[in-house]
DNA sequence: AGAAACCCTCTAGTTACTCTAGAGTCAAGA
DNA sequence: TCTTGACTCTAGAGTAACTAGAGGGTTTCT
């Protein structure tokens, strides 16, 4: 194999983290790499590539599933494409579906924060009453939407120096 | 304490689910309640009031984190509700954030989506090409941005009936 | 009394990672 | 040569906000 990089120089080559690299390897998106003498891993270009499309895909928003399903094509060049074409539509309407969410709640939390001009004592304060008398029932929906926020706060210790 | 209902009957009160009372429970969001001979939980309406108060906090897209910080307003009436504001406009861009984010994405994904009009072979199809030579390097970044996925696929088995 | 419907605790699984511990490997500097 | 430091290895636990299940006890209906 030549050109063989090691785990950090893919990371470095990929912008993605070295752990993140182990773990997609365990999930099954890219193949046990060759290993060498002392038990390192060694990537070619191949996986330099294929590590490129996923992440591309997670910038993407699409699940690991999602590329899981992509990636079977790329593997198999001869199949018909229909499938992917499928697929991106429908990450697409997964992503319209959760911005058309978010802007019914963003309007919701803006007529919320009317509700409250200035600071005053907790018992008075607008917003909480606001929250305690829920308007909307907003039924549970089992739609594909996930949150707003950081989805696993990776609180990094700060290094020395 | 007067009025006092079952965890199941104050499920339906609120439209949460059962055990999701009880985890609020031992995350801390709703006290610990009284309990019958049989070792029961029992609520009255206080706590009642709390949960559909958490439940739209949620229904808002807020982290526990989030309503736990409320919350501890509600329980010290006498507080100042700067800090409610003050979380309230920052969740508010939590949301708009992500809106912003999303909307990227979406042009982003239709954008590919044009390079396949037709099916044909994987190897020639425009989509899977297009994320082979991802264009925007689309630096990793800290902000307070979920994903647009249900966060916990929840595949719930067909009951009888 | 027996069965259905409810409740209890505890544990493990979900997503896509991140972090740690405890060890082994490898290149360069003193 | 020895040592230091940067890098790598595995395995396991932790994150958010639940959900699902096992293996029991309780209440209620018939
Ligand atoms: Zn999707
Ligand atoms: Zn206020
Ligand atoms: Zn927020
Ligand atoms: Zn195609």
């Amino acid at each position: 194999m030549r050109n063989a990089l090691k785990i950090g120089e893919l990371a470095k080559h990929t912008g993605c983290d070295v752990a993140t690299i182990r773990y997609y390897e365990q999930a099954g998106l890219l193949p046990k790499p060759a290993r060498s003498d002392g038990n390192f891993r060694l990537y070619g270009d191949s996986q330099v590539e294929r590590l490129a499309l996923i992440r591309r895909c997670r910038s993407l928003d699409m699940t690991l599933l999602e590329i899981r399903t992509l990636l079977r094509f790329c593997d198999a060049p001869e199949r018909n494409c229909g499938d992917v074409n499928a697929l991106l539509e429908e990450h697409i309407s997964h992503v319209a579906d959760r911005i058309a969410e978010l802007r019914r709640l963003e309007k919701e939390l803006k007529n919320l924060r009317r509700l409250c001009q200035d600071t005053q004592a907790a018992k008075h304060c607008g917003i909480l009453e606001g929250l305690s008398k829920g308007a909307a029932g907003s039924r549970r929906r089992k739609a594909l939407v996930g949150h707003v926020h950081r989805a696993h706060a990776p609180r990094r210790k700060a290094k020395s120096a």
